[in-house]
RNA sequence: CGGGGCAUAGCGCAGUUUGGUAGCGCACCUGGCUUGGGACCAGGGGGUCGCAGGUUCAAGUCCUGCUGCUCCGACCA
């Protein structure tokens, strides 16, 4: 490719909205506009560095056996009805009406479309295992989108969808998923981890979610510093802390004025924040969940949810508190109401294991001393609902663990018979029973993981691009296009290059040398090849790596080989 | 949805307080000069100041209502 026929505007400054480095060097280096809140197009540079990773997802998904489809963006509202989900994803759906007032949907997923696709057709056990993937365009209407493509409303996704007869088998397909997610990662050059994850709403059982380490990522990874254990925060169950034992005291009232926080509390009463016990109440649905945790322990509202039930968690409101007979600040089980149906009281196992705490007494601006919980809440459910924290240990080995910030590009999810059953699809088994598939969903953010390459590699200059997805792996930079002897050698060289396979960009706008090392180094390619005036005259040119820095002075005959080997070498060591 | 901020040339911004000829830097076009890290000189093009009303002799500026964007909280590839 000819630079000066690229369409590529680069910027000298940084639009304003940009936060995060990944969508900062993509509109700066001409590769992404916006059109409209999180919906983008992609120039010519952006869209290659797609393409080439939706080949290497592609390829690995064929060679697993995975059969490519391509599924209809827009989907008719009644397979959502079907499934029920056309209220439950609710705003977080685009929707339209045809002419004739009929629902559809722009795809935000397609377990509903690919199996109401399949159910007539994968008639018998003799059919299965299947797989089918698709990559396109999906639309997800994000309260907030943010970040660039980390974060947008309009993306890229692959999406597979598998079918088994048995648990057995979908643990097999699910397997063979996860390694090639594995293997589509390593080739994108990433750091990235495999981490346990909350199944949430979409339903099912086990999954688990890639993510890719980097500190803009919006999710909260904790992993062993020893074993191989590591997980989304959700979804860490924390080991129950033991407690000093001490003799039991009376249960004391004791007048605290102003102390709605915990922070006030152990200041008034000059006790350790480990003494108090603190509540957080929830709405989930419309039942009250009071949540009682030690003080300097956080909730995990996932925990909760999963625990009561329900589509929506939200912090209580202060009227649904007031008519459960409870004020924020002075919350516990002790005089509480009696849970119902509407209202129910969790303890976490570590806020149990307290003697002679504190806690609030359910009246203004009173608390009570002396709170041993095992002896004193009544009523309550017992269960881990507190969030893992950096001085907690290993859940399974014991070993201290490390918190880290990732960004989900890829999940991989047990379904089960979730899609299949509520959508009556089935097939016939050995004995020519009818029963419902057992379904596997897998889905890669193509687009995010090309902001999450960029996340994780870059520096004050620009991208640096992993080899296996850069735009071009080559850019030639004659440094005088004036020169007819260096265009000549540049020109050479391109074509060699080009013969040889290797992807290339000559720089033959008629810019100043900086102009074209500043672009060179925003853009991010791999290797940089400069014809200056040395190369007429002493017949080399200067080839220097993005990622290491590495230059070195190679004569020009031997420069497309060179180029082949550092490729070679930089695909070998991720750099 | 709740709460802040913003909307003036492709990008980054000033001008709004106190109404009175639409500005600056970068980018772009022409010519010259220059060519190893975002040069320089000269000339030039480009904006119904987000939209719709209103006040006024006069509105980018004041008032009302919309729309869009953006940042902080609950989601997900």
């Amino acid at each position: 490719m000819l630079a000066s026929k690229l369409y590529c505007p680069t910027l000298r400054e940084i639009p304003a909205e940009a936060e995060v480095v990944s969508h900062q060097y993509m509109l700066k280096a001409g590769m992404i506009r916006k059109n409209a809140g999180g919906v983008y197009t992609f120039l010519p540079l952006g869209r290659r560095i797609v393409r080439k990773i939706e080949a290497i997802v592609r390829e690995e998904m064929d060679a697993t056996g995975a059969q490519e489809i391509m599924m209809p963006i827009m989907q008719p509202a009644e397979i959502w009805h079907e499934s029920g989900r056309w209220s439950a994803y609710g705003a977080e759906m685009f929707k339209l009406q045809d002419r004739h007032g009929n629902d559809y949907c722009l795809g935000p997923t397609h377990e509903e479309l690919i199996t109401t696709l399949v159910r007539n057709e994968l008639r018998s056990y003799k059919q299965m295992p299947l797989t089918l993937y698709q990559m396109q365009n999906k639309y997800r209407d994000e309260i907030r989108p943010r970040f660039g493509l980390m974060r947008s409303r309009e993306f890229v996704m692959k999406d597979a969808y598998s079918f088994d007869i048995d648990e057995e088998g979908l643990h097999h397909s699910y397997q063979i998923m996860y390694d090639a997610y594995s293997r589509i990662f390593d080739r994108c050059g990433l750091n990235y981890k495999p981490v346990l994850a909350d199944s949430g709403q979409i339903g099912g059982s086990r999954t688990h979610e890639f993510m890719a380490l980097a500190d803009a990522g919006e999710a909260d990874v904790v992993s062993c510093s020893v074993c191989d254990f590591a997980a989304n925060v959700e979804k860490a169950v924390p080991l129950t802390l033991n407690m000093p034992v001490e003799s039991l005291k009376d249960l004391e009232i004791i007048e605290t004025p102003n102390c709605s926080t915990i922070d006030d509390l152990t200041r008034f009463l000059e006790i350790p924040i480990e003494k108090t016990i603190k509540a957080v109440a929830f709405d989930v649905d419309g039942k009250l969940a009071l949540c009682m945790i030690r003080g300097d322990h956080e909730v995990n509202d996932v925990a909760v949810q999963n625990l009561v039930g329900g589509n929506t968690i939200e912090p209580a409101s202060p009227e649904v508190l007031a008519a459960h007979g409870l004020e924020a600040g002075y919350m516990s089980p002790i005089h509480a109401a009696s849970p119902d149906d509407n209202f129910i009281i969790i303890v976490d196992p570590t806020a149990m294991n307290i003697y002679n705490g504190v806690t609030g007494a359910n009246k203004h601006g009173y608390h009570y001393k002396n709170v041993t919980p095992s002896r004193d809440f009544k009523n309550s459910t017992v269960a881990t609902i507190r969030l893992i924290m950096e001085s907690d240990v290993c859940p399974v080995c014991g070993a201290p663990i490390h918190m880290v910030q990732g960004i989900e590009v890829g999940q991989v999810f047990e379904l089960g018979t979730k899609y299949s059953t509520s959508l009556q699809a089935t097939f016939l088994d050995q004995n020519g029973k009818a029963k419902p598939y057992v379904m596997g969903c897998y889905g890669i953010g193509v687009t995010r993981t090309m902001a999450a390459a960029i996340e994780q590699y870059h520096d004050e200059k620009g991208i640096i691009w992993p080899v296996n997805i850069a735009p071009y792996e080559v850019a030639i930079l004659p440094v005088s296009t004036k020169d007819e002897k260096m265009m000549n050698i540049a020109g050479t060289l391109y074509t060699d290059l080009q013969a040889a396979g290797i992807e290339t960009l000559l720089d033959d706008r008629n810019e100043r040398a900086g102009v074209k090392f500043n672009d060179a180094d925003l853009i991010g390619y791999p290797i940089r090849i400069t014809v200056g005036k040395k190369s007429a005259a002493e017949k080399t040119v200067e080839i220097k790596i993005r990622s290491t820095g590495e230059v070195e002075i190679v004569s020009i005959k031997q420069a497309a080989d060179r180029v082949r080997d550092i490729l070679k070498f930089l695909r070998e060591n991720k750099k």
